[in-house]
DNA sequence: AACTAGAGCAACCGCATCGCG
DNA sequence: ACGCGATGCGGTTGCTCTAGT
């Protein structure tokens, strides 16, 4: 019994691609679009799983892809953005264009973690291994610490945010504060839409509906954040994308807002 | 030149989540 | 509400390349 199979991999092609199917997969792409990977293979004439088609296709064929070393810049944002959301590869990608969850994973791995640990700070909790204090100053500008907060989508799960705004993050996948401080994880949903900013009141976005008994976290929101119109996208508050327009904020010039 | 160890990265695997019937 | 197939994600593996001896 149990789970069948994602593919029949009997007469499957495994390990590295050959330019005749990078060719195959790009051709098909082209044609028909992405989607369903399942039935890709097969009418693409390809000897390969659907998964191992969509992954080629992701991290290696995709035309919008940036290859080539990691800027400066790049490595603080994934510091940061790590810091915040721990190793959720995926999201982290999203908020670098042109750079995979793969890529990205492998990269922290290989250079950032030692880069980290030249610094004195572990890379999984971000914490200056040989103090039990706060954190990774040297890698956030100070207003950018005293005011980091994030914006939830319906429900707000206030003890992190307070930390932080006190400090810097618990927020991490390995963090410490105990899910009884706020509740069932399922209860709050955080909206990846992350900012950073000065001390701006800011409102907790609601991209979702919010079905829930939250008015008072809502208000509690409210009261702390402020109004969304003062959002800011972290890369733009961190001090990325100077002379170009941002994605996120879609804004040219960071400095007028 | 040959060998070895380590780094880097592409690809795989298994589980989680999503979405549709 | 539930089951199941499809897709996505993160951890891990293993191959290739390069530097050191």
């Amino acid at each position: 019994m149990g789970r069948s199979p994602c593919c029949e991999k009997a007469h499957m092609n495994k390990g590295a691609w050959t330019k005749e199917e990078d060719q195959l997969l790009v051709d098909y792409i082209r044609k028909h679009g992405e989607g369903c990977w399942r039935s890709l293979p097969r009418a693409a004439g390809l000897q390969r799983c659907g998964k191992s088609c969509r992954l080629r296709w992701m991290n290696y064929l995709r035309p919008d892809l940036k290859r080539g070393n990691f800027t400066e810049e790049e490595d603080e944002l994934i510091i940061k953005l790590h810091s915040l959301l721990g190793n959720k590869w995926s999201l982290i990608a999203g908020r670098l264009p042109g750079r995979t969850d793969n890529e990205i994973k492998n990269y922290w791995n290989t250079h950032i973690k030692r880069k980290l640990l030249s610094r004195g700070i572990d890379p999984n909790t971000h914490r200056l291994i040989n103090e039990s204090a706060v954190v990774s100053p040297s890698t956030l500008q100070n207003d950018v610490v005293e005011t980091l907060h994030l914006d939830f989508a319906g429900k707000v799960k206030p003890e992190p945010v307070r930390e932080e705004i006190g400090g810097i993050n618990n927020c991490t996948s390995s963090g410490t504060t105990s899910e009884k401080d706020y509740g069932n994880e399922e209860d709050w949903v955080l909206n990846l839409e992350l900012s950073v900013g000065p001390s701006y009141r800011y409102e907790s976005t609601r991209k979702v509906s919010v079905v829930d008994s939250a008015e008072s976290t809502r208000r509690w929101g409210s009261e702390l954040f402020g109004t969304q119109s003062d959002a800011v996208c972290l890369c733009c508050r961190i001090g990325l994308f100077h002379n170009e327009s941002c994605r996120n904020c879609r804004v040219s010039d960071v400095r007028t807002h």
